[in-house]
DNA sequence: GTCTATAGCCGGATAGAC
DNA sequence: GTCTATCCGGCTATAGAC
């Protein structure tokens, strides 16, 4: 395997950075020094700081749908393909409460600074939007579908906020608790029925 | 009725373009040019613009605490002052689209840019917190009122990001019907018992 | 208490050598 | 493709006149 593209490493580095410290706040030297090289080089890959933005978000995205599709072909019905959706407030516990959700702080960052930007990151909500939205098709709640695909999406994001407010996660587990409790009921499931 | 101070006025303007824009994309030249003074004159009322940021927080706090209060004096019982804390996401529709929730986006910016006012700008949240615990013990859910003020905080929170994320009302709507449908079932109202 | 002027720093962006 | 050197602008903060 070829070793990555310094092209690659910028995008990489960035992305770790625009989550953790915010896309203004982080600054060219950062990046620079994260990747190991001189602040004037970047301008060889990229033409501007927003440039790197784009890149990262397409890069997002991309990792988003294939993450989706993972989630496809590792959970057995759509109602364990979900429980994958739940998980990653779990899975990313020590991220999440020391810098919320990449998704939701990157889209409330651009929507205050009015960025160009703003749509195409909260096309990644989208994304994931829709691909509940089809499981609760699947699992035959055709009309409410797309409500109870923006509830769990929501619902997700206010335990992020929370739990970074608070650092506390023990609240992440009781409320994964609940969201699990909240899905069966919405879908019809019953722990006996199966 | 005085006047406002200048210091009242740049902390009003600061506090508006903290929110509206954020609290490092806000320059002193903006607020300045808000309060209709020079930029010089700032360091005459406050020494850095952490003190400024220091002062808005302390203003909203102190709004908070006032808001609990009024609502408490409004709200014929419990229940009812536990709506009045869901209203607001009715009331402040327009700028939550447009701007998210002020605590949770101040919050979640200054954790990653590590911030010493961090905790401070989160012990708003303790604020709503407390007092909806308050509330929910009245209601004789003792043993799980600070669950239930963390769940309704967190709820309320995902629902401001996602409204702010797709610009959608209707959602803003239907998710206020499910808090509310929530609340009455937790806390054992019948629309039939009064 | 308010102003103007300016210091000092750091950001993104550019030019050109290698 | 990578580097060094530099420009330009905006930012916080300070000094000192009025």
């Amino acid at each position: 395997m070829a070793s990555k593209s310094t092209r690659d490493r910028i995008v990489e580095e960035a992305d770790a950075l625009f989550y953790r410290v915010g896309f203004e706040a982080t600054s060219f030297h950062a990046i620079a020094s994260g990747v190991g090289i001189s602040r004037g080089n970047f301008y060889h890959h990229f033409k501007s700081k927003d440039a790197i933005l784009d890149a990262v978000i397409a890069c997002r995205a991309e990792a988003t749908r294939e993450m989706l599709a993972r989630w496809e072909t590792e959970g057995r019905g759509a109602r364990e393909q979900l429980l994958c959706f739940i998980h990653i407030l779990v899975a990313n516990r020590a991220d999440i409460m020391g810098h919320g959700c990449p998704v939701g702080t990157l889209t409330n960052e651009l929507a205050k600074a009015d960025h160009p930007a703003r749509e195409s990151a909260a096309d990644i909500f989208a994304l994931f939007r829709e691909w509940l939205a089809q499981r609760f098709e699947v699992l035959g709640a055709k009309d409410r579908a797309d409500e109870y695909a923006l509830h769990l999406l929501a619902w997700s994001q206010g335990v992020a906020t929370l739990a970074a407010a608070f650092r506390d996660e023990f609240f992440i587990d009781r409320e994964i608790a609940a969201i699990t409790a909240w899905l069966d009921k919405a879908i019809g499931f019953s722990p006996y029925s199966h």
